[in-house]
DNA sequence: GAATTGCATATTGTCGACAATCGACAATCA
DNA sequence: TGATTGTCGATTGTCGACAATATGCAATTC
């Protein structure tokens, strides 16, 4: 098969198959076939089964015994039901990183958030996603709790699913948008939990608002 | 091995490893052998493995490649962790279901209360427990959240775990937890979302703190 | 023609075997 | 002595084969 050392062979197919959900190849409902991922990947079923495991715990695939594995769907609802939770968790991640971030953490913050505005500044949307990817990452971590952590970055392939859908709508707003990250780092920086949360909570809800228009505007994927 | 039909073997698996987990029978830290579960169970390593990724995704193993699973640890902090938790994604629960409860909720409700009353009378903590949790298993459907559910039926074992270490020192403050739930059933009733969650918020961290004190060996005002 | 049954095929579930890797301890060397 | 390397048993990772089950389709029945 493959040349390169697979450190992680589970790890890597998920990862495969991952971002082939995130950008919709793989469409929601379909059905995905053991045999057929092993024999594309060149390696047996028992890894493509752990992998399918893993993405089941990231919520792009569901397993039904003796069904086999199908991409989740992704609606309009679906949207909404993630940005409450987005909302709830993120919500905690800014009070309690505003309580107990230090100065690396504040530093790190700084350092995403200059690659938010630099990917803003040219439109780069990709590169900007992943400004926002580092920043959440940075605050989770300044929240001193890893199972928050844990939680959410479950919910990180959903997330990303999601914007992949409007990433082409998204160009105008980016510029709005860091004014956010600049606030949540000023107030982390001021250990000013309430402010940050509230902040946060507004931006999940325009987030939701702007994926829902999204999604309202042109059908995403279908089933069956 | 066993003489039922085996409908579903990793999940029978995971069930069998989960409670041993839960009433600390395999303790924190300590490795699970996927040849010793098979060989007990009469089974091979196969479901094994999948029950274990299983409990990986209930954050009761924490598995590490090419090193395999262990009982994930359970410390003070790992209890101020799950309830900050708690109390964020229960309280988004509380406001939901407020809002979308209808009359067939509300019954349901109805019924997993009498059962948390009858229970806290007698002073049967296992029945109360059980009580909660279809408590918490109706508000859940009632909050119309399917992913918001999903996430927190992830974090019941957890809560199990928790609980079953306060279990003995529980049966004193029974029946005043249970005006708790009459209160959340009522505003249900009502639709009063944020008395609800600001309700559910007061209960996890009297939750937190009654877990802390036992996790640090104090005995909750009584000696002994 | 619609529903039901029975079959052939496709697909998942489980197994036992072997390969790769890890951990502990012994042997070696500076 | 103390660090490094080598070796061996224990354990996880991957595989291919077979068993159990589901699915689609055609034949049958009413």
């Amino acid at each position: 098969m493959a040349f390169i050392a697979p450190d992680n062979l589970p790890e890597l197919l998920m990862r495969d198959i991952s971002e082939k959900i995130i950008r919709n190849a793989l469409k929601p409902g379909e059905r995905i076939l053991e045999a057929k991922i092993a024999e594309e990947m060149g390696v047996s079923r028992s890894p493509v089964r752990e992998a399918l495991r893993i993405l089941e715990k990231n919520r792009l695939v569901e397993l039904v015994p003796r069904k086999g594995a199908r991409v989740t769907a992704i609606t309009a609802q679906h949207i909404e039901w993630f940005y409450d939770i987005y909302e709830a968790l993120y919500g905690l991640v800014a009070r309690k990183a505003a309580e107990y971030a230090d100065d690396d953490d504040l530093r790190q913050m700084a350092v995403a958030l200059d690659r938010i505005e630099q990917a803003a500044e040219k439109g780069d949307v990709h590169e900007y996603y992943n400004g926002i990817f580092e920043f959440a990452g940075v605050g989770m971590r300044a929240a001193r709790n890893p199972l928050l952590e844990q939680t959410l970055k479950e919910l990180w392939p959903s997330n990303r699913r999601i914007q992949y859908a409007s990433l082409q709508f998204r160009k105008d707003d980016l510029k709005q948008n860091v004014r956010f990250f600049q606030a949540m780092a000023k107030y982390a920086a001021e250990g000013n939990g309430p402010m940050a949360e509230k902040e946060i909570r507004k931006y999940a809800q325009n987030e939701k608002a702007f994926a829902l228009r999204i999604a309202n505007g042109k059908k995403m994927g279908k089933s069956d």
